[in-house]
DNA sequence: TCAAATTCCTAGGAAGTCCAACTATATTTC
DNA sequence: GAAATATAGTTGGACTTCCTAGGAATTTGA
């Protein structure tokens, strides 16, 4: 943990943006970097937490979305599309997470083209384990209060609405 | 740009959290969730503006934080701290903007530990073309109203202030 | 004054992101 | 029914993150 500075780096950035005469998105702006300021200290924190039960972020949400569907399998396509990243991001995932014990691949029964990932038992396990432990050491204590949460769950909401997450 | 899943994912994961009995946490973990995924839209939006350019985001940072310096120019351990990244990341930018013609690398006159890093004409050009691309096309139509921005500054801001970013 | 501690920066490596291109399979179109 | 198009997933690569460890230089403390 470094030492904190003396001053709001980021107000520090919207001020010289000002200065700059570039007022009118100097707000914007510094709303911005400071969302990526934020995932940045969240990451880190859930990535602490995760590292004793061998895993990463990207694994840990590939098992928990895993954890909630009915069968306990996925296609890779249906994970890509809810997870909201990339087909490689899957393969990268799922290659780690097969090889560590946590999850099969398994031919589609009727589509060729298809692979299935399906969470074995002692993928469910640590997807558990994982689950309570980001509970009690992330969400928590996730350095928001109750209004602060209900703003961010709106203003993101309307935001990834209006970025074409979702209808 | 993927199609619009029919329903929010994050509003669906938090479903499933209260359902599982952790509604406690429920909405902090959507709150976070939603952090992570806005932070990824606005960095592709932020990257494709800088491509042209040929830049990325970390890269960018670099050149409009030298931009400021009254000098022009910065220890290598004073741009780790402010921009809040590990001196490996600093040394990874400064190695390709070095590559490209944008920085160079100068000793310490006193400090025989300490690297500059020192913008060049090059590098002060493409920073400001950079700035004006992303004013226009990010910052200038962020996908926040005035006050979503003024909720986010503030929430994160103490956030980050209870993080030990800054005093 | 010198040893210990700290600071600065780099190298090697692991991890995950997405891009471009490819192969295999399925669906659509004529 | 065959060609064209679309879908699924992978491979190789570029990029950036931070971790660990190490070397060089500076600062601190006894």
């Amino acid at each position: 943990m470094p030492t904190p500075l003396p001053r709001d780096p980021i107000a520090d950035a919207q001020r010289n943006w000002e200065r700059h005469g570039w007022g009118d998105v100097a707000a914007p702006m510094a709303a911005i970097t400071a969302i990526m300021r934020t995932q940045q200290i969240l990451l880190s924190r859930i990535e602490e937490v995760l590292k004793p039960l061998g895993l990463t972020f990207a694994r840990y949400e590939m098992l928990a979305l895993l954890g909630f569907a009915r069968t306990g399998a996925l296609p890779m396509s249906k994970a890509s599309a809810l997870l909201q990243v990339h087909p490689t991001s899957v393969t990268n995932a799922v290659d780690r997470l097969e090889a560590a014990g946590f999850v099969t691949r398994t031919p589609h029964p009727t589509d060729g083209r298809t692979t299935l990932i399906e969470l074995t038992d002692s993928g469910r396990a640590v997807a558990e384990k994982a689950t309570a432990a980001l509970n009690s050491e992330v969400f928590g204590r996730s350095g928001f209060t109750g209004s602060d949460v209900e703003d961010l769950i709106r203003i993101l909401g309307e935001f990834r609405r209006e970025a074409g997450d979702f209808a």
